[in-house]
Parts: C-alpha cells; sequence; structure tokens
RNA sequence: GCGGGUGUAGCUCAAUGGUAGAGCAGAAGCCUUCCAAGCUUAUGACGGGGGUUCGAUUCCCCUCACCCGCUCCA
C-alpha cells in the first residue's frame, strides 16, 4: 500500500514540514522548493545512504564535491552549449534543426518544407557573470549536471589516489535545469540535487559493468524501502539513445502521477573524457568527439596489460535526490483502518531514513517531574548518536502517538507515573508499524537503541 | 509554450457589491490521561497588482502559483 494521489503527499510534506514552495509569501517560484526541518532530515538520510552504498563499503570509489560555478568551456566541450542555447526548430522533413527566428514564411531553410515542430526554447541552462564587470568574456554557467566535473577532474583525482581501473568517482550536489515545464511537485523541478557515480572501466569491460550496476542500484533501492512491483526497468532502444549512449536504461518508479525515471545508468564510452582530454588524436577513441584544442591535461589512464594510455569507458548511474525523497514517501505513505471509523496515516519509512529516530513523550503535559525525566533521557539518548531524538511535551498521549506516525518516527518513548514510582526506572517503548508497546528498563534504553538503529 | 480549471485562516469548507463564519489543527491553561476528535481562553484568511464603483473578497483586466490534458523531458 502506497500514496496514490499527489495531493495526499504535498498536503502532508506541509503539513508536518517536509517540503515547502518557494517563496511561499511572495506567491511562490515555478519548479523551486524548499525542503522543511523534517525534509531536511530525510534528505540528509538519503544522502548518507548512496554515500555510505558508494564510497564507503567499497574499495573502488572516491569522493568529489565540485562548484556548482561552471566554466563556459566545460560545458563548450561537453557539448550542452551546442544543444542548449535559443529556441530551435525541427523540420519533420530533413530533420534539419534551426534557430526559430532563422524561420521564414514558416518553411524550413534547407528544403523549403512547412513540416515544423513548435520552436523549442533549448536555453536550459542558467548563465551568470563572474567579475564585477557584465562582459560576455566573464559569461559562467550554473552547472547542468554534476558529472561533468568528475570528467574534468579525471586526471588530478587519478593523480591523487593512484588508482587503476576499474574505479569511481561519486559526487552528490545541486544542478540547475531551466525545464520547459517543471511539474508534479518535486519531480521534475529547476534546481535539484544529483547522486551521480561515473565508474571508469576498461574499453570491452563495459557492457558487464554496466549490467553490474544495473543490478546494484535495484538492490540499493529495494533497501530504501522500494518493492520490486513498484519498480521497472526501461531498455532504452537504439533509435532513442542519446548521442554520447552506447546503451541506457532508467529505474522507474510508480510515483503517484505515473511510472517515470528514478535514475537513469547509461554507458557513455569514451565520449565525455574523450571531448575534454588534450591530444585526442594519440587515442583511438570510438565516440565521436569534437576537437579540442584548449584543454590542458590527457584524461587517460595506463592499461596495465600493454602499457598503453587509453581513455576509460564510463558507466553512469544517475539519480535525483528529491526523486528519491518523493518515491520513498510515496511508497512509505499508509493510511490504515483502525476500525469504528478511526483510522491514521503512519510513514512506513526504513529506519535509517526516518527524519526522527525516537520521540520522547511524557504522558502529562508540564508535569515537572515528568519532564524532567524527559529531558534526562532525551540527553542521554543524543549520545548514542543514532540521529534525532524528539522530545514532545503534549497532552494528548494519543495525539502524540498520531503525529509521529506521520512523520515515520520508528519508535515512541513514553515516561509515565510509573517510571517515577517504581524501581527500577522503566518507560514504555511503542512501535510505530505494530503500534505494540513493551516496557523497558531506562538504564536498558541505551543498548536497546543501538541494537535497533545500528545493527 | 498551448488549452481548460482553481486560488477565502496551517487544513477542509461557508457567506457577502458595505472588509468575512465554522470545524479541525496549532498556542496557553485545566484534568494521575497509553493510542486523534473532554473543558476554558486567546490567536488566525479573502495569492499579488491595477481598473470600474461612494465602496471590491465578490465585477473586469493583468500577473503569480498550483491542478488536469497536450507539448517538452542529453
Amino acid at each position: 500500500m502506497a500514496a496514490t494521489s499527489m495531493d495526499q503527499l504535498v498536503a502532508l510534506c506541509k503539513r508536518r514540514g517536509f517540503i515547502f514552495q518557494n517563496a511561499d509569501i511572495y506567491g511562490g517560484m515555478q519548479g523551486v522548493y524548499d525542503y522543511g526541518p523534517l525534509g531536511v532530515e530525510l534528505k540528509n538520510n538519503l544522502r548518507q545512504a548512496w554515500w555510505r552504498a558508494m564510497v564507503y563499503e567499497r574499495d573502488d570509489i572516491e569522493g568529489l564535491d565540485a562548484a556548482i560555478l561552471t566554466n563556459r568551456k566545460v560545458l563548450k566541450y561537453s557539448g550542452h552549449e551546442d544543444t542548449f542555447s535559443d529556441p530551435m526548430t525541427d523540420c519533420r522533413k530533413c530533420k534539419g534543426r534551426f534557430r526559430a527566428d532563422h524561420i521564414k514564411d514558416g518553411k524550413c531553410p534547407n528544403c523549403g518544407s512547412t513540416d515544423l515542430t513548435e520552436p523549442r526554447p533549448f536555453n536550459l541552462m542558467f548563465k551568470t557573470m563572474t567579475g564585477p564587470v557584465e562582459n560576455p568574456e566573464n559569461l559562467a554557467y550554473l552547472r547542468p549536471e554534476t558529472a561533468q566535473a568528475i570528467f574534468t577532474q579525471f586526471k588530478n583525482v587519478v593523480d591523487a589516489t593512484s588508482r587503476k581501473l576499474p574505479f569511481g568517482i561519486a559526487q552528490i550536489g545541486k544542478s540547475f535545469r531551466n525545464e520547459i515545464t517543471p511539474r508534479n511537485f518535486i519531480f521534475r523541478v529547476r534546481e535539484f540535487e544529483q547522486a551521480e557515480l561515473e565508474f571508469f572501466v576498461k574499453p570491452g569491460e563495459d557492457e558487464k559493468w554496466h549490467e553490474y550496476w544495473k543490478q546494484n542500484r535495484i538492490a540499493w533501492w529495494k533497501e530504501q524501502g522500494l518493492s520490486e512491483e513498484n519498480m521497472h526497468i526501461y531498455t532504452t532502444p537504439q533509435e532513442d539513445l542519446a548521442h554520447y549512449a552506447k546503451a541506457c536504461c532508467d529505474i522507474e518508479y510508480r510515483f503517484p502521477h505515473g511510472m517515470e525515471e528514478l535514475e537513469g545508468i547509461a554507458n557513455r564510452r569514451d565520449y565525455d573524457l574523450g571531448n575534454h582530454t588534450k591530444g585526442q588524436e594519440e587515442f583511438s577513441l570510438e565516440a565521436h568527439v569534437h576537437a579540442n584544442p584548449d584543454s590542458t591535461q590527457k584524461l587517460c589512464i595506463r592499461d596495465e596489460e600493454n602499457n598503453n594510455w587509453i581513455v576509460p569507458f564510463v558507466i553512469e548511474p544517475s539519480m535525483g535526490i528529491e526523486r528519491a525523497v518523493l518515491a520513498v514517501l510515496t511508497e512509505a505513505y499508509t493510511e490504515e483502518d483502525l476500525g469504528d471509523g478511526n483510522s491514521r496515516i503512519v510513514l512506513k519509512l526504513k529506519k535509517h531514513l526516518a527524519p526522527i529516530k525516537v520521540a520522547v513523550i511524557p504522558l502529562k503535559k508540564n508535569h515537572d517531574g515528568i519532564m524532567n525525566k524527559c529531558h534526562e533521557i532525551k540527553q542521554n539518548l543524543l549520545k548514542l548518536g543514532i540521529g534525532r531524538v524528539a522530545l514532545e511535551n503534549t497532552g494528548n498521549i494519543g495525539k502524540a502517538y498520531r503525529r509521529h506516525d506521520e512523520v515515520g518516527t520508528p519508535l515512541c518513548i513514553t515516561v509515565d507515573f510509573e517510571t517515577l514510582e517504581n524501581s527500577p526506572e522503566s518507560v514504555t517503548v511503542r512501535d510505530r508499524d505494530t503500534m505494540e508497546q513493551k516496557r523497558v528498563n531506562v538504564a536498558d534504553l541505551p543498548n536497546f537503541l543501538r541494537d535497533y538503529f545500528l545493527s
């Protein structure tokens, strides 16, 4: 069971402080969202889960955190500038593409056909200026993808780490695309965050690694709680592939608005490093690249087998953090009928993703003895490093449970009068999913929670 | 970008050419209270701008945002 409408999720996200419309007080800004108190926790947890799986738990991947401001040449040689500029019109007959303002009398300048597409904006990159003077020479872009810096820093990373093939470079960070139609809540937005891995392999081993990463990423998504029946693998047909790609498959997810891309896994061959490298003619590049007289580095690595310098192929698993947030929220959203017209909404998030790990709740509001004990327990639990521990001071225990069900808090600890009166001190621990409670001695709480969250 | 729709407290709704009423949520307080909807109190809104009018939340125009369809989606 999962959320069936986007409205449910949007309402919950606002109500409980996950996601807000950007600049809400001024009427909002299309395709831009802000993450609230719980949203930032969820997002951080997803980042951390990805980073841990990619970097910490492997021996063959390094991390990188590159700048958002991007040198124009990077995007010139990556090919972005060519295709991301002015409104363009395509001729369906001769397949030519022309600037819309070059079309006269609705006729194709090449073949004269009137079978033209509507002009489509291709100014998908955000421009800015570096330095105090507005001068075209100072043009810079906000990066439209994190990948390019991984390619341009390839040699520096190799030199600094002595890596041999195969190995990867992972990066999480903001990217910006002036999308024509931002829509569907945080699914397609203009400012978003990518988690990208560029995994460099020997030519010839690329297909094997492409399949490996496909399986690896599916497994990771399952660990984040997505169920297999809500995922689908879409393999891009050969004729639809982007110019740089040899093969591509998408992991799709059943979002409230439909089955759509969650993560793309592409085989980009040697297209990117090939375009950015100095001395292209020295390598037998497979991809068709543009001449590059500007690059100062050869982006190559030594092939241990034959001592040749080669430009490796790259496999790229690339996901959007926003889409990950939306997917895990969709999957976790559950409406339970408790009978007698009673119901509850529960976010059945995996515990490592839950924004709040534990809520400490007083049975009675403003009762000094109980509140002091709550404070004390909270401070002790914080030392465990399991994540955010929330302290409540509500007047109604049932409402407190419902609130924490809605935000996915796995455990609620309640301090009652027994806690104060009996020895040894004990509290009730209530499970989000089963609603079952058990009594645990306060002295045993650290071990209990460590086992629960860190095992 | 095109066509259609929507916009009144945090949420769900109401009324009205004479500046708006409720329920829930939230806040404070009461209650030895373990699974929302007990009592008291206070708080809170006509998306923004312009026009018509003596007077606009209501009528008109523009704009912003959201929703649906199309389009788009290295």
